[in-house]
RNA sequence: GGGCCCAUAGCUCAGUCUGGUAGAGCAGUAGCCUUUUAAGCUAUUGGUCGCAGGUUCGAAUCCUGCUGGGCUCACCA
């Protein structure tokens, strides 16, 4: 059974204002010394949190033992002159002798991730943005006060060092301290340095610790910012545009999915979250924009998985006067691209199997797939009779059979093959898209299923789309756009009925948009792709999870 | 929503089968230590064993329910 929520509302925050509790804060009576700052509305977002209560107390006591020496808990005067990405490029090729000659002085800022304390010498690994580097604070060098200010130090805090480059006996370039300073003092502690932080929820929920001690978690989302760079000068490279269209919707299209419900106040309006941003970018290829993409977030009320977020991100981008078959090629050219833009050589380690991105990507028809994997016989595409037996046999629920058919009421040959297609299309999702392992364009997609698509020209009952699956998983969606607003017409009035036989995916009527069309938008061919998807599978992740920073989650319990 | 699995110190984990005073490492605390890098040595703090019931003389351990999470199925991209 599907989850049979109706749309949620997405509250505002004026409305969570007004209704949240106001939450206690068990340190600000036990400890006299945590400062709160007064918090705006009178909502204050700590929550009570008892969390190793005893080792934020001592830390709260070297912060108060900070303010004693410095004068001040937060400062924020510290300029670091280079990274610790730059000191190694500096100093990288210096021998001790040449470090010596050089007196290479830099100031550098960044977090404590790990102490080697000698009593009156210590090590400490300082972390930025850029990577590490090792400070080397001596008592006899730095003075009492500094000294006094490294013992208060624990892993995890923010700290300033200024001095020079040296080599250890060892030979590892380090940072020889002539000041120090705390700039941040943290209050938890870190996980521990060698096992790190594993628990997947306190990772998701907690991405600001998994960032600080993960560093596979940071190359991802580092990742992930790269390959949404690369398509950007891909496609930017090519004379395509980047536009944001609407988020709040009016009118539900675009693609077939449960929306999320909003509320405007002033205009007293429901709003769905758009489940896709396709009608609107058609829209710009209409006003001449024929080559325009958006990377942006959709919305979609349904479950949750390793594979769904109800919010993802979504390439869509529409080229004008080019046909599906250009896309093919265009996306194998992309990702192509981007799999030599990111590692070494075409091919991609993904759960086990080596995809290849470097050859052609196969291309196979619904109904090939379907005899080659399902032993699908002829009659299977053209008799709804023996199209609804094979899909029973193939697992698809009776209910879901059942409401096809209904949609269907003809008795022609073409909707008994419509309705033939869109069974063996219930069966395709079930049996086929697993086998899909390297990159697989997969066409001959039936009309029933693609209420925006261009008919075939050579079969009526089908549409010049595909959909690129890797790894058994759908990445892409494209097809030649549907210009001919009669058509759309008709293809919206389908979407309307098959609301009404209870089709709760179905999109609605856009009379704007049909509009759009009357004015004439050019012959455009238009394709989707999934970010998170495309990352997981170029990231090594298994969830969709690992690759978004802030998944959503069930609220904590107190 | 169904099935399987998980929840013990700030973190990583033993202990559960076979009921008998709550364990280790790291982190922390107090010392020693001026070239370490999972530094070392000595001592030591820290737990309503996810929550609520039940069985029992006695429950982290057995039973039931609940909460949260993971995988998976369904829905979907």
């Amino acid at each position: 059974m599907g989850l049979d929520i109706g749309p949620v509302p997405v509250r505002t925050i004026h409305d969570r204002r007004s209704t949240i509790n106001l939450p206690t804060l068990s340190l600000r009576t036990t400890l006299n010394s945590y400062k709160v700052p007064a918090v705006r509305g009178g909502v204050c977002p700590v929550a009570e949190d008892t969390t190793g209560s005893e080792i934020r107390r001592q830390r709260i006591e070297k912060l108060d033992k900070l303010e004693e020496l410095d004068g001040q808990r937060y400062p924020n005067d510290f300029k670091s002159t280079w990274t610790a990405a730059e000191a190694h490029e500096k100093g990288g090729d210096l021998d001790t002798a040449g470090l010596k000659a050089a007196g290479i002085r830099l100031s550098l800022a960044g977090r404590v991730m790990a102490v080697n304390s000698f009593g009156k010498s210590t090590f400490l690994r300082i972390r930025d943005r850029t990577g590490i580097l090792q400070a080397y604070v001596k008592l006899n060098v730095v003075g009492e006060d500094a000294y006094q200010r490294l013992k208060l130090t624990d892993v995890g805090d923010v700290v300033g060092v200024e001095g020079t480059l040296f080599r250890t006996r060892t030979d590892e370039l380090t940072l020889a301290a002539e000041t120090y300073r705390v700039l941040t003092k943290g209050l938890r502690p870190l996980p521990e340095k060698w096992h790190g932080l594993k628990d997947v929820e306190q990772r998701q929920r907690m991405r600001y610790v998994d960032l600080i001690v993960n560093d596979g978690s940071r190359e991802v989302f580092r990742t992930r910012t790269r390959i949404i760079a690369h398509i950007r000068r891909f496609l930017d490279e090519r004379g395509f545009l980047e536009v944001e269209t609407p988020m709040m919707h009016r009118v539900l299209g675009g693609a077939n999915a449960r929306p999320f419900v909003t509320h405007h106040n002033t205009l007293d309006l429901d709003l769905y979250l758009r489940i896709a941003p396709e009608l609107y970018l058609k829209r710009l290829v209409v006003g001449g924009f024929d080559r325009v993409y958006e990377i942006n977030r959709n919305f979609r009320n349904e479950g949750l998985s390793t594979r769904h977020n109800p919010e993802f991100t979504m390439l869509e981008f529409y080229w004008g006067y080019a046909t599906y078959s250009d896309l093919m090629d265009l996306t194998e050219e992309m990702l192509r691209g981007l799999v030599t833009d990111l590692g070494d050589g075409t091919s991609v380690e993904y759960k086990g199997e080596t995809l290849d991105f470097g050859s052609p990507f196969r291309r196979l028809a619904v109904c090939d797939a379907l005899r080659e994997y399902c032993d699908a016989s002829e009659a299977v595409f053209n008799d709804p009779d023996q199209a609804a037996t094979f899909a029973l046999d193939n697992e698809v629920p009776g209910e879901e059979a059942d409401r096809i058919r209904a949609k269907h009421t003809g008795t022609d040959d073409e909707s008994r093959r419509n309705a033939s297609l869109e069974l063996a299309m219930a069966v395709f999702e079930n049996r086929v898209e697993e086998h899909l392992i390297q990159p697989t364009f997969v066409t001959g997609f039936p009309l029933a299923v693609s209420p925006l698509a261009r008919r075939s020209d050579h079969d009526p009952t089908l549409v010049d789309r595909y959909e690129l699956y890797v790894s058994g998983a759908e990445v892409a969606n494209a097809f030649s756009e549907l210009n001919d607003p009669a058509d759309q017409e008709d293809r919206f009035r389908r979407q309307v009925e098959a609301k009404a036989v209870g089709d709760q995916e179905a999109m609605e009527y856009d009379e704007d948009y049909i509009r759009a069309l009357e004015y004439g938008m050019p012959p455009a061919a238009g394709e989707g792709i999934g970010i998170d998807r495309l990352t997981m599978i170029l990231t090594g992740s298994e969830s969709i999870r690992d690759v978004i920073l802030f998944p959503l989650f069930r609220p904590e319990k107190k």
